[in-house]
DNA sequence: GTATTGTATGAACAACTGTTCATATGTTCA
DNA sequence: TGAACATATGAACAGTTGTTCATACAATAC
């Protein structure tokens, strides 16, 4: 944990700066929400059922099958969606039609896309997460290494 | 698992619509790298971060102070965000100063802001996630669950 | 060289998450 | 009413993640 004592006393180290940036922060419920809706934005499931529906409303049983998912996993997935209003449900007899919820959510993909690219660009033959190339499912605490190459 | 004998078959699935939204989808790399970088930011710890990041360079003690956590902490935060050139390093001497790596992390963040804030609006008295009340940490597999009212 | 200091990293643990399986809920049709 | 079907949900398990502690690395000062 951070100790008041802890902090390094270089001159670098702007005591004024310092305090005057934690009083200009992001209000802590603020940074709570934006970390959850990125959350639910941060799994490749659902990034792929958010990514299907860009397409147009589908019922819960397309989209399991668009996505080859079983209807468990897509109900589940939607739910939490739901609770963020990343998706909205419009029920027709038995049937549930899911669509996005509003336009900022592609416009979000849009941006991150444009990120994710121009990272590709720079650091073309680095590797780093999204070539299309096969990847053992990059798994814990090694994610996003710099440098990992097996 | 998705079967395909599990496709329901009602009217509504339209299969032809099915395949071709499925070949109309991103590619699986990109996905990936999407949720690989909504997965670093759908953290707290990490939105604080780059929050404070972006009212300027700041070295890792800075951070550490700003944000009360522990050195080790934030560093090994600002690995993964390095990972995903979410932040970018600058040595000076012993010194390493980060910053925000591009502008689009400041786009997204506000895009995502605005949504949260949209919906705040319109589900006034519903209590989603960060409405700067204090709250019980937002805990397993309840987290977005659509009723909660304990 | 050694001491000092800022940063990085590995191991380990508790907490969290996505999927599956089984089952419940809700709607239509006979 | 009861059968059929689309969707939702609870429990449980395996896999993942964020923090801490201890320690290593790197650059400067002596």
């Amino acid at each position: 944990m951070f100790r008041d004592d802890d902090v390094c006393d270089l001159i670098q180290i702007d005591l004024v700066r310092v305090s005057a940036i934690r009083s200009a922060l992001t209000a802590p419920g603020s940074v709570q929400a934006l970390a959850d809706t990125f959350s639910a934005l941060g799994d490749p499931t659902r990034v792929r059922i958010l990514d299907a529906l860009s397409h147009g409303e589908l019922c819960v049983c397309d989209l399991a099958a668009v996505l080859r998912l079983s209807q468990s996993a897509v109900s589940h997935q939607l739910r939490l969606l739901r609770g963020l209003r990343l998706v909205r449900p419009r029920r027709d007899g038995r049937v549930v039609f899911y669509s996005l919820d509003d336009q900022h959510i592609m416009a979000i993909f849009r941006q991150t896309l444009q990120h994710v690219e121009e990272g590709q660009k720079q650091g073309a033959g680095k590797r780093e997460a999204g070539d299309g190339g096969p990847k053992p499912r990059a798994s814990a605490h090694a994610k996003a290494a710099g440098g990992r190459r097996r």
